[in-house]
DNA sequence: GCGTTCACG
DNA sequence: ACGTACGTGAACGCC
């Protein structure tokens, strides 16, 4: 649906002006208004990305509501002439943004405002009015919000019908008569005297609208009554005057409105007068991202033409005609959903060196011949997203061809911060080549998932066009420095994920179920328990109604200062305060733990069970910023394990058969090795040479005590300390995950560092990285950009720092385990072993195998894991075996 | 679709 | 003056 934002212009710039303290150029131009305005505007049109977009101005004639009533408006404070001289400046910023502005003789900006956003619903777009006063909240229904900023310009209280009805308890329409009611000062719009918004307010509640008040005035007892009465022309005119024209002889049409980008240089030049160098400065940093896509399209093509002029071959002739080893990009039409065995309908190769596309339709019996053939090639595989093709063909034959370049995974080792990785934005990027609507959907998906609609045609597209991306891309990852973590590490991790994903885990449905019998009937005691606790029946899984119960009902002191959003938090932290004082706050904690078990766990897994009994859950290797793998459908990485109770869901994870055993591998400590190592901090090096307790060893050291004295309690406290470490910490986090106050735990951190003076110069030095580079990289080499850096907020850039500091040691921990998982599945294979990895949990790996390997299974894991790379510390791993997960601890 | 809550490393 | 430790995914309520 299009979106529509309507700005008024003068109510916003008058909230801009105030809300800022006073700015004058050098040649004494006010211009504090504007920036805010500015300032305000860019993060809207960031945040919401309309379609189309105009600011609408009063004008200074007087107006028909003037005509009328002449004393409209009159008395009011005259407008200081700092903020007159900022109008024609706005006008000029927004001409040059490329923004439409409206005004019209007679009539105000609410009244253009009105009537454009009755003609954008006309049309069946959303609109959103954004205002500094709430004049316009009468505008608002279904398709129409309005967006109203409080003091500082940054902040905005959203209205559409629910948030007027909550916080007024009055419909739009109703709003109009709470002013023909109450008056407006500012306006000078009379009302009736002595009726301010509440008595106005309890009216219309009573009577609906001012016309069945005025019908029913007689019968309004008291001194309201005879108010009403005496004013009944007044709330008419009143009415009339607080009405906004929504059918106004506005002249405009949708195309003068539509977004559009503004126009730099007139843009710059406004700026340059306005002294706005910040705002340069971005522009400027906008332009260069764009334009590292290279500006000229002599580096683009003709897709059309160049396709049409390719050859079209059969499959046998494609691989009599292309050499052995030669790199072939590759698409296919696949169902790999993980729940049943994937089928291949469709491969398309193509070999750009010899302008040869393949496009062979297959079944099931070919399918098999077809992959073994581009083995016999030793063909190197190019595409986009060759997980789900590797997975695919490993359930046809256990020899598949190399993946070699993947777009995507190129993409996310280059900027790992997006969403998403689609040709068509890299298309743009590196040859310059914008997409026609028509490929839209082929070429801006994240081609991860089911792929078994596309025809031959379409995949022959594609990877056309992931052949255009490949070579500049590329080159940016040479330029980059991660040719090395691309093509050792990331590349082949593609096929040992795909194999993992293959190999799955077998889940026992029965003990699932056993396991959900006992939950429910616990979740039935629990619930009936709070129910008559409560003195009634609610969701209890809606925190809302929850914290509406235990703190509006039950009268529960909150324990904490609310925040700004006023609202209460039912979180754990919060309940558990009051879980010693209140019985049905131990109970709605214990309800929450078991209903989360039954539902995301028991119920969750249950359905992802596939049809041979297995599991099989995607390793996602393009989504965490870190480096790291994530998991889903389902995540195994987040099974239960700290709590007994839940740890048992780890029972249904059974090994194929009784001959079988899993094998798991932890690394031991590893982020506090690699901080140990990068950052050379002698007295932790030699705790882990020593084969220290660190937790321990550092208690020692912060606290001042021998190692011997060292409490539980005191190492709990350090443990959290080089948790905090690793997250870059501050005092307020530490105490809160502490439960002491913020100055004890700053000064934890404090003495922290004081003794390890290596640890603080290595995070300082990660800081100022990245506030140099605007991103940090891993041990390897690994990239992440943070522009929260140059975030004008204050948060942002603490968080920019944070994650300085974290990224390199969670990133390098996600390197190292990537490479020993490389090389455990290498191995696996190459020693002969039946034994396959199928599960990697950050810091941890699984192997499943039969039990008569296991002695190779351990010796194996352990030299890959540990050699998977030589820091100053060795690491370490632990390793169990068990026939269920949950044995393995 | 977004926020809240809670499971993991 | 403000809001706070890093990285994920799933379920649920609520719009």
């Amino acid at each position: 649906m299009k979106k529509v934002i309507l700005i008024d212009g003068n109510s916003l710039l008058f909230r801009a002006f105030f809300a800022m303290r006073p700015m004058v150029t050098s040649k004494g131009i006010h211009t504090q208004g504007v920036f805010a305005f500015v300032n305000m505007l860019n993060k809207i049109i960031n945040d919401y990305k309309p379609d189309y977009m105009a600011v609408a101005f009063d004008m200074k004639e007087k107006t028909f509501r003037h005509d009328k009533y002449p004393e409209y408006k009159a008395g009011r404070q005259q407008t200081p002439i700092e903020l007159l001289s900022e109008i024609p400046l706005m006008h000029k910023v927004l001409e040059a943004m490329n923004i439409a502005v409206l005004e019209m003789p007679k009539y105000e900006a609410d009244d253009i405002i009105g009537t454009l956003s009755v003609k954008a619903t006309q049309e069946g777009f959303r609109t959103l009015i954004i205002s500094g006063d709430k004049d316009e909240l009468q505008l608002v229904d279904e398709n129409v919000n309005v967006l109203i900023n409080k003091k500082g310009m940054s902040d905005f209280d959203l209205y559409d019908i629910e948030a007027m009805n909550e916080r007024y308890g009055l419909t739009p329409k109703q709003f109009i008569d709470l002013k023909a009611l109450m008056g407006d000062k500012s306006d000078n719009i009379p009302g009736i005297a002595g009726i301010g918004e509440k008595k106005g307010i309890a009216l219309l509640k009573e009577y609906g609208d001012l016309d069945s008040i005025i019908l029913h005035a007689d019968e309004i007892p008291g001194k309201m009554g005879e108010n009403v009465r005496n004013g009944i022309d007044s709330a008419r005119l009143s009415k009339w005057l607080a009405t906004i024209n929504t059918d106004s002889p506005v002249e405009f049409t949708w195309e003068d409105l539509k977004f559009t980008d503004p126009d730099i240089k007139a843009l710059i030049e406004i700026y340059t007068e306005l002294e706005f160098n910040t705002f340069i400065k971005r522009l400027q940093s906008e332009i260069d991202q764009n334009i590292a896509v290279p500006a000229d399209t002599s580096g683009s093509f003709d897709a059309d033409k160049e396709l049409s002029e390719l050859t079209f071959v059969d499959f046998e002739a494609f691989l009599s005609k292309v050499e052995n080893g030669s790199k072939v990009f590759i698409e296919a039409a696949t169902d790999a959903d993980h729940l049943n065995v994937p089928e291949i309908k469709c491969i398309t190769l193509y070999s750009p060196a010899d302008s040869l596309m393949c496009i062979k339709e297959l079944t099931p019996l070919d399918t098999s011949v077809c992959i073994d053939n581009l083995v016999r090639k030793s063909f190197c595989l190019c595409g986009c997203g060759l997980k789900r093709i590797i997975y695919s063909m490993l359930s046809y034959t256990d020899s598949v061809p190399v993946p070699y370049y993947d777009a995507q995974i190129a993409e996310y080792l280059l900027d790992p911060n997006r969403q998403k990785y689609a040709l068509d934005k890299m298309l743009l990027r590196y040859n310059g080549y914008a997409v026609s609507d028509d490929d839209r959907e082929l070429l801006g998906s994240d081609a991860n998932e089911n792929t078994s609609s596309f025809d031959g045609n379409s995949l022959a597209k594609r990877v056309f066009f992931i052949s255009k991306v490949m070579e500049p891309q590329i080159g940016s990852i040479v330029e980059q420095g991660l040719d090395a973590l691309f093509y050792s590490c990331e590349m082949p991790l593609v096929l040992t994920l795909a194999s993992m994903e293959l190999e799955g885990i077998t889940c026992d449905p029965e003990i699932l179920a056993s396991i959900g019998n006992e939950l429910e009937s616990r979740i039935q005691e629990l619930e009936s328990r709070i129910y008559d606790l409560a003195g009634k029946t609610f969701n209890i899984n809606s925190p809302k109604q929850l914290a509406a119960v235990l703190f509006t009902d039950l009268k529960i002191p909150y324990p904490k200062p609310k925040g700004k959003t006023g609202s209460y938090s039912t979180a754990a932290d919060i309940l558990e305060k009051l879980a010693d004082d209140y019985e049905i706050v131990t109970d709605v904690l214990e309800y929450r733990k078991v209903a989360k078990l039954k539902s995301t766990y028991i119920d969750g897994l249950t359905g992802l069970i596939g049809y041979d009994g297995k599991i099989r859950p995607h390793f996602m290797q393009t989504v965490a910023a870190t480096g790291r793998l994530s998991c889903t459908e389902p995540n195994l990485q987040n099974i239960p394990v700290r709590d007994d109770y839940g740890r048992l869901i780890r029972k249904s994870f059974i090994t194929g058969s009784d001959e079988r055993t899993f094998t798991g591998s932890d690394y031991s400590q590893i982020e506090l090795r690699i901080l140990a190592s990068l950052s050379g901090d002698e007295s932790l090096i030699n705790d882990f040479r020593q084969g220290k307790d660190i937790h321990r060893a550092t208690a020692s050291r912060v606290f001042d005590i021998p190692e011997d004295k060292v409490t539980p309690l005191d190492r709990t406290k350090a443990k959290a300390v080089n948790f905090g470490v690793v997250y870059g910490m501050s005092g307020f986090g530490l105490g809160e995950s502490l439960h002491i106050s913020r100055t004890e735990g700053q000064k934890y951190i404090n003495e922290y560092f004081s003794k390890h003076t290596a640890v603080k110069e290595y995070l300082d030095a990660r800081i100022r990285e990245g506030e140099t580079n605007r991103e940090v990289r891993t041990f390897f080499g690994r990239v992440r950009q943070i522009p929260e850096f140059a975030s004008r907020k204050f948060m942002d850039r603490e968080l920019a720092k944070r994650l300085a500091m974290n990224t390199p040691i969670q990133g390098t921990a996600a390197d190292i385990i990537k490479i020993a998982m490389n090389s455990v599945s290498k191995e696996l294979r190459k020693s002969g072993l039946e034994s396959k990895l199928i599960l990697q949990i950050h810091d941890e790996l699984i192997i499943e195998g039969p039990d008569s390997e296991l002695d190779a299974v351990r010796e194996l894991l352990e030299r890959c894991m540990t050699g998977a790379a030589r820091l100053a510390v060795e690491l370490t791993c632990d390793i169990h075996t068990g026939k269920t997960w949950y044995e393995l601890k």
